[in-house]
Parts: structure tokens; C-alpha cells; sequence
DNA sequence: GAGCGCCCGCTTTTT
DNA sequence: GCGGGCGCTC
């Protein structure tokens, strides 16, 4: 099982009497040693499966993870094994100890949107504050529970900003809300369990008891509410093993620190620390301009770099005129390797800075029917279809979900507006329950009647039916029905532009429904809330399980592709004011953008190109575009810059790369 | 109570 | 240049 191993990954392996950090640039094999080091405690050291976790920060890594790890086991041998991501533990732990937080089972997981909304709200009707910061509000409270602080912790005194000042108010009435509805954040899935874990010291102990051996992927990642639990969890038995590298740290702008890789020697004073220093992954050329680039970060020490692997090809600049003939530069570009080195389209990333810049990727790849995998972005969960069926879902699992009945109690319309809704609200306040409690209530008479009453009642009613059904039936079809009952289909089909939008969102409905009811085969005893949460934290309804095997060039931004590898990878847009984005040249932290170009770097293996553009739209209007500070810190030697700047008429250039490409596609056939 | 249209702000990056 | 929130009108 070692055998592929250098003598350091092997030592990071079988270390486990001391709490390890493994330290290594990219492509070092770190994730090799997690996953080689699971395989290892369960064969080698009889470990329970049950009794190891390891968490990573995105789906796709935990994933990719599990497949590797199931990969070199055998069948049955990794039954129990969690490999997840921090949230999806901490939700985890949540489902179990929801009762010590006085939180009801079945709660619900609000995504931002639904945060930026409860606070809006909050701003208006509480504290009647100008609530167009709420976006700033929520994100200013995000930071504090990322940080570990609790309302009654902020600090008063410092920043007297007007977006501080509206958050510290808000933030405790946020939480009553939160608790309220019997939801809880994306970020209080970290939180809680911190909180709980420190004021419960036998559930603590239950979860030590749970998890003997941890191992944490991207620990430069981590932020103070993350590691307190990672603290929290190892607690004296040791079994922690953490991978890490400072240049990869890309997320300090969500509450990621850096430092607590240097903290972990404080907090573990028995703490071991190996350093990976060969390069499995690049050809040397592209290891040396990644390492030449980053070496204008400040550095505590030098990294060593070596690869195995051959020297590689010069990196390619290419320059283009605007988006658009960037997309057709790269797009031929990437033919022309393919053909040169008979690599298949699943071997190409592109990619960027923001997901807007897909866009035109999309639109030049689908010319030319070249297949492609689009990885974030426009999240399936953003389509309003989705939003109120999973709005219908997360009422019938939790009824104290105000958040859920507000978006759907008049989608479709059924008579019930913004004076109905205040009466309704007021009345539940004044008996302390929730909306959808109210509306079933007797006593509403009182303040509702006639047409309004009859509606909200029958609203009330099939949601209420359906958690009957869902309870003793089959997901699907209570699910079918209630959206039947309710007029859901009719009313998408009456409100799409024509028949093939209505026909793509009900297929939309379908595929959603379908996936609830697929998670059913794996986890058969999964309620209707658990799914709903897995689909939450999932983000986006990711076909990969489908076609992981499908040969299509990879679109995604560079924070997506972080843990990631391919032979062939273009970065685009690299200009000044998008890499370095403009906001971090603002706020003074063109490092932490460095750092995102190094991680785009070292995704490829064999080879890598870049491309800027001279103009580029930006909010519907020209900029006139100028090429990255980053490109005057690669080794001249090592590029090669495609100008295009011929005196050629526009017409003629686009004729011509049009034709270029036309040539391409025909050699390829 | 519903629907339309204007206007604003927005583009970092993710769970 | 687009989506969403908000206000105006019927």
C-alpha cells in the first residue's frame, strides 16, 4: 500500500502516536497522504472505518476524496468512513444534538439569499433602519460567527461605521429569528456545534468517543470557528492529521487564517510537521514560473522545488482584443493542443476570476460544439422554480420556516397580499408562533376573514397533508401532488415566455424531485428535512455523479479548481483590475490574489497558457483593459507572447480566426 | 391585491 | 446590461 510512496509521504502516513501537519506546495501528493493515510489506519491499524473523519472545504474534493479512498479499500471495507466537508459535519452533529440547542428536528438551513432577506426585514420592521446594507449587514455578521464571536461578544467602541453599528443591533434580533423559524446559517453549522460542544462536556465527549482519528485537507483554509472545532474534536487523544500550504491560502476574504497553521504547534505542543518537497504533478518549467511568481509574497522560508517530470513547453501569452476574441484565441488555442497531443477535451480547464466570465466561453465553445462542464455559477438553486419548490419543501419539513412561507404562501397567486401577511404577522407575534402556526390557528378569525382566511387555511392545509404523506408515503409522488394541488405546473406554464422555457422549468422540477427521492435509495431512513439540508449545502444540483465520465473541457473559477489538476489549463482575463481583482488592489491585498494565480498555475500539468484582452465590456460600457502586474513577475525565458497586433481590418481578423478554427475542427474530423 | 415598469447596484471568490 | 426591489397605477 506504501509502495508508491517517497520515504516523506510514507512517514506522514504511519505517523500517528503525535498530531501531524503535513506542509507542501502544490502538487506535492498532500491529498495522496490523507487518502493513503485512511487506507492505512483501516487495513494496517484494524481502525474502525466509524471511527475516522476527514473533512475537506468543497463537495467536489470531498468526493473526489471518498472515490479515491474507496478506490484502493475493498468492497465493504470503508462502510462507516466520513469524508465530508466542514459543514456537512458540522450539519451532521446538529442533526444529533438539535434537542440540546433547543432547536426542533427537521430545522432548516437558510442559503445567503434567505440570510440578506430575514435581515432586510428585520432592519425594516425592528430597528426601521435603511435597510439597503443588508447585504453588508449579513456579511458583517457572517464574519463575526466565522471569528467565534457571539452577539452579546462585539465589541462596542471601534468601528462606528454605519454597516457595523446596523449589524451589532441586528445581530441578536437575527439570531431570535433564526431560532424562531427553527433555522439555522450556513455559518452557525460551525458555530453551534462549537458553542454546544464547549457548554456540553458529555456530548464532547460522545463525539470524541465518535471520531479517533482527523484528518483536515486545505487546513490554511480554516477559519477561527473551524479550527475551534478541529481543536475541539482531537482534544487529547492526538489523532489529527492536517495538510496544509500558506501560498494556497485563497479564502481569507471569508474568515480563512493563515496563522492557524503556525497556531496548530502552539495549541499541540507535541505537534510533528513533515515537509513534501517533490513535485508530482508539473513539468518543470511550469513549477518554476508558479514558484518564481509566488516568491514575491513575503515568505518565512524558501520552498524547495524539484519535479521528475520533463521541463514542458514555454507558457503561451496570448492577447487578444476584447472577451470575445479572447474566448475564439483560446478556443482555437485549445484545439490546436488537442490535435498536437491527441489529449481529449476532458483534459482542458479554463479558468477565471469571476464566473460572469464564462459567459462568452460558453457562447464560442458551443459554436463550436465542443462540450464543456460548467462548475458554479449560475447555481441550478437560483432559478426561481427551484427556489419555491424547495420553499414548498423545507414548510412541509419545518412548519416554523417564516422565511419558506413567505416565498410560496401567494406562489401562485391565491389572493393573499402584503395587508393579509401583516395581519397574519402581527397576530403570530403576538402569540409567539409561527406563520404557518397561525394561519391553522382557530382564534385567526378574529383578525383575517372571508376570502383571505379561506385561502390561507387551504394553503395551510396541503402543506399540512403532505407532511402526513411524506411521513408514511413515498417522497415523490406527496411531493407531485402537493405542487398538483396547489397549482404549481399550471402557473409555471401560464408565466414562461413560451412553451420550451415552461418545458426546461418543469423538467428543472423534475430533476430536483428526482434527486430527493434518489437520495432515498442510499439512505433510505433520510427524512424529507435531512434531504432538504443535502441539498442546501450541496449548492448546486451537480450532475457530476452522471457524467464525471463525460469528455468535456472544464469551465470554473480559479477558487473552484482549487485541489484540482489537468495536463492542459488556460487562465484567462489576466489583466489588472480582474487578476489582481480591482477590490483587492483597494483594500491593499494584491497578495492573497497572488496567491489565487499561483493556485491557477499549478493545476496544470504539462502545459499552460494564458490570455488578457485590451477592452473588455464591464457593466454594459467599454474598459479599456491593461495587462496584470503578474505577467512582469514570469521568468522571460519561460513565455512566449502571441501578439496579435497586425495592422488587420476587424472584419478580416474575425474572418480569419474563424477560418482557423474551421481548419482545426477539419483536421480533427 | 396584482401587475407593470423604472431604477439601482452590481462582479470577486463558496459552504 | 441584467436582475431584483420598490413604487405607482388600475
Amino acid at each position: 500500500m506504501l509502495e508508491k510512496l517517497n520515504p516523506q509521504q510514507r512517514a506522514a502516513v504511519t505517523h500517528v502516536s503525535r498530531p501531524l501537519l503535513v506542509l507542501a506546495g502544490a502538487g506535492r501528493g498532500k491529498t495522496g497522504v490523507i487518502t493513503h493515510k485512511i487506507a492505512w489506519l483501516i487495513r494496517e491499524r484494524g481502525m474502525l472505518p466509524g471511527r475516522i473523519t476527514a473533512v475537506t472545504f468543497t463537495n467536489k474534493a470531498a468526493r473526489e476524496m471518498s472515490s479515491r479512498v474507496r478506490g484502493m479499500l475493498g468492497k465493504g471495507e470503508a462502510r462507516g468512513l466520513t469524508i465530508s466537508t466542514f459543514h456537512t459535519l458540522g450539519l451532521n452533529i446538529l442533526r444529533k444534538e438539535h434537542a440540546a440547542l433547543d432547536y426542533k428536528p427537521g430545522f432548516s438551513i437558510l442559503d445567503q439569499q434567505d440570510g440578506i432577506n430575514m435581515v432586510r426585514d428585520l432592519m425594516r420592521s425592528e430597528l426601521s433602519l435603511e435597510n439597503d446594507l443588508a447585504t453588508q449587514v449579513l456579511y458583517r455578521i457572517s464574519a463575526w460567527k466565522n471569528a467565534g464571536t457571539m452577539p452579546g461578544q462585539v465589541a462596542e467602541g471601534d468601528a462606528d461605521d454605519p454597516v457595523t453599528n446596523a449589524a451589532r443591533r441586528i445581530y441578536p434580533a437575527y439570531e431570535r429569528q433564526l431560532h424562531a423559524c427553527n433555522a439555522v446559517d450556513l455559518d452557525d453549522l460551525i458555530l453551534k456545534p462549537v458553542v454546544l460542544m464547549k457548554q456540553h462536556p458529555d456530548i464532547l465527549q460522545t463525539w470524541r468517543e465518535r471520531i479517533h482519528y482527523l484528518l483536515v485537507d486545505e487546513y490554511q483554509d480554516t477559519n477561527s470557528a473551524q479550527y475551534a472545532l478541529v481543536k475541539m474534536l482531537v482534544g487529547v487523544r492526538n489523532g489529527l492529521t492536517a495538510v496544509g500550504d500558506d501560498d494556497q491560502s485563497i479564502y481569507a476574504w471569508r474568515g480563512a487564517q493563515v496563522e492557524n497553521l503556525s497556531q496548530l504547534g502552539r495549541d499541540f505542543p507535541s505537534l510533528e510537521v513533515i515537509k513534501l518537497e517533490q513535485n508530482y504533478r508539473s513539468v518543470g518549467r511550469i513549477l518554476k514560473v508558479a514558484n518564481a511568481v509566488i516568491a514575491n509574497n513575503p515568505h518565512e522560508h524558501d520552498k524547495k522545488l524539484w519535479s521528475a517530470l520533463g521541463y514542458g513547453e514555454p507558457i503561451e501569452i496570448i492577447e487578444a482584443r476584447d472577451e470575445e476574441h479572447e474566448a475564439q484565441r483560446i478556443v482555437s488555442s485549445l484545439l490546436q493542443v488537442k490535435f498536437k497531443s491527441g489529449a481529449s477535451y476532458g483534459d482542458f480547464a479554463i479558468l477565471y476570476r469571476g464566473n460572469h466570465q464564462a459567459r462568452v466561453f460558453e457562447r464560442i465553445l458551443r459554436e463550436h460544439r465542443i462540450p464543456y462542464y460548467l462548475s458554479g455559477g449560475l447555481s441550478f438553486f437560483d432559478r426561481a422554480e427551484i427556489k419555491d419548490v424547495m420553499a414548498y419543501l423545507r414548510l412541509v419539513a419545518n412548519h416554523d420556516d417564516d422565511n419558506a412561507f413567505l416565498r410560496i404562501v401567494n406562489t401562485p397567486r391565491r389572493g393573499i397580499g402584503p395587508g393579509t401577511l401583516e395581519k397574519l404577522g402581527r397576530y403570530a407575534g403576538e402569540q409567539g408562533i409561527s406563520l404557518f402556526r397561525a394561519a391553522s390557528h382557530l382564534a385567526l378569525e378574529t383578525q383575517v376573514t372571508g376570502a383571505q382566511l379561506a385561502s390561507l387555511r387551504q394553503f395551510a392545509n396541503w402543506i399540512a397533508t403532505t407532511a402526513e404523506d411524506v411521513e408514511s408515503g413515498n417522497i415523490r409522488t406527496s411531493v407531485e401532488q402537493l405542487l398538483d394541488q396547489v397549482g404549481y405546473y399550471d402557473w409555471v406554464r401560464a408565466n414562461s415566455e413560451d412553451e420550451q422555457q415552461a418545458d426546461r422549468r418543469i423538467g428543472n422540477i423534475n430533476d430536483l424531485i428526482g434527486w430527493l427521492d434518489k437520495r432515498g435509495g442510499e439512505d433510505q431512513e433520510k427524512t424529507l428535512a435531512d434531504r432538504v439540508a443535502d441539498l442546501v449545502l450541496q449548492g448546486i444540483l451537480d450532475r457530476s455523479d452522471e457524467d464525471a465520465e463525460a469528455d468535456q473541457v472544464s469551465l470554473m473559477t480559479i477558487h473552484a479548481a482549487k485541489g484540482l489538476e489537468f495536463p492542459h489549463v488556460f487562465i484567462v482575463g489576466v489583466e489588472e483590475e480582474l487578476l489582481p481583482h480591482r477590490s483587492s488592489i483597494e483594500e491593499d491585498n494584491v497578495e492573497e490574489e497572488r496567491r489565487l494565480f499561483y493556485v491557477a498555475m499549478t493545476r496544470a500539468r504539462t502545459s499552460l497558457a494564458m490570455s488578457l484582452a485590451a477592452r473588455r465590456q464591464r457593466y454594459g460600457e467599454t474598459v479599456e483593459m491593461l495587462p496584470s502586474r503578474f505577467l512582469d513577475e514570469l521568468p522571460e525565458d519561460d513565455i512566449l507572447w502571441e501578439t496579435a497586433n497586425k495592422p488587420v481590418s476587424e472584419e478580416k481578423r474575425l474572418s480569419q480566426g474563424q477560418a482557423h478554427l474551421e481548419r482545426i475542427k477539419a483536421m480533427l474530423g
